[in-house]
DNA sequence: ATTAATTTTTAGACAAGTCTAAAAATTAAT
DNA sequence: ATTAATTTTTAGACTTGTCTAAAAATTAAT
């Protein structure tokens, strides 16, 4: 069993490994989870006594088989929970990351497999990302971030990769929702930023928020 | 803000006060929550800077209206998600209890007022126990142990004492459920038991039984 | 290839919450 | 009203998870 620390060290090192090889260094895990390396080197032994992850001093750290399921399982109880939230108690999706902070540490298999059921085996979060199965493989799409499109190319818009309430009001504001066309019409060598059509509308999106939502590119 | 831990004091104070005017001791508070007295003794410390109990040396302790509302907001969680295990994840009565134990503690006055409408403003958990309203109001019904009711005394199953799997696997296999109609046929002497009929059945029921059993008569 | 800058680890400290064992206060018993 | 039994509190220690400051290792720079 592990505790809630556990868990979240779990969880961040389990997100920075999907786009890195290299063992996970502590000053990384320091700054995902806010803290202190000092500590993270702590946590990260004990996590090693508990084979879930692999720690060579100064080498940074890898989950194990066993790490990775577990993490798995915590993320994927977090986005069920979001599922849950937006689905059936009306949160609006910049609202539910923190409650699902805390409700993804509830320790009940019955309840995430009721949970599941409930919301009818849902295969992506509410902002796009992918659920986890109960083994821990994830469905992964590919997806491209709105910055790496051309000019004239186009796509679905299928997910985020900033979570923040900020962002995601942002993209209601400016109507920008998941399972929308958008067609990028221009892109500045200046600055980046895009001029995109979405729904016969026609936006100007900076480097920073193109570099925030992902497109399947179609 | 409350810890946890802090959250647990409480509710158990809340709790051993319901049917109790003096002070709460230190003991009686240890042995409800499976601790050593000495623990208490600095928990109530604690609690007593915050301001939710007064706490006066080898005189107990009292809740403070903060502190009652505190608990009674934790008690209200807990209760909402029992109904809602039991009415939408197909819990039954009997496993809710460890997992509204944790639920309990998340904090999201959002989530709560949203899984109270879900549920439809439910007024009692599948223990029969009142949900607190709001402001900590509870709508007490007047019900008697079963154990207390005489030869010929009827009246609706409305609650239970004890919510151990145990005593409330035991009410299913007898087909005891809330709002059956019970008749007191006999009451022995010799070791309190009873004869009841339920349903045009007849059962022989055990004083410990009849005394976990609320009945309101009628 | 040394020196300098950066990253990581160690060492020691602290807060929360708990425990055991001993001391103090209260309650019960004669 | 003392003494005895019980309850409660205190004192000191331990665990988990964190921190700061210093030491050690790694990486970058000349």
């Amino acid at each position: 069993m592990f505790s809630q620390s556990e868990e979240n060290y779990l969880k961040a090192i389990y997100h920075l490994e999907i786009d890195a090889d290299k063992g996970i260094s502590t000053n990384a895990i320091a700054k995902k989870l806010d803290t202190k390396a000092s500590s993270v080197t702590d946590m990260v032994k004990k996590l090693s006594d508990k084979e879930v992850v692999v720690y060579k001093k100064y080498k940074g750290v890898k989950l194990t088989n066993l790490g990775k399921k577990t993490a798995a399982s915590i993320v994927r109880k977090h986005r069920l929970w979001e599922v849950f939230l937006v689905e059936k108690l009306n949160f609006s999706w910049d609202e539910v990351h923190d409650v699902a902070e805390q409700l993804e540490h509830i320790k009940s298999p019955k309840l995430v497999d009721q949970i599941d059921a409930f919301l009818g085996f849902p295969i992506h979060d509410p902002h796009g990302d992918p659920i986890p199965d109960k083994e821990g493989n994830i469905n992964t799409i590919d997806k491209s971030l709105l910055s790496t499109l051309t000019k004239n190319e186009s796509g679905v818009c299928v997910g985020v990769n900033d979570s923040s309430s900020e962002f995601l009001q942002f993209l209601d504001k400016k109507g920008i929702t998941l399972g929308k066309q958008i067609t990028v019409l221009e892109k500045e060598n200046f600055d980046d930023s895009l001029s995109i059509l979405i729904e016969d509308r026609k936006l100007s999106i900076s480097n920073k928020i193109a570099n925030n939502l992902y497109i399947q590119k179609k």
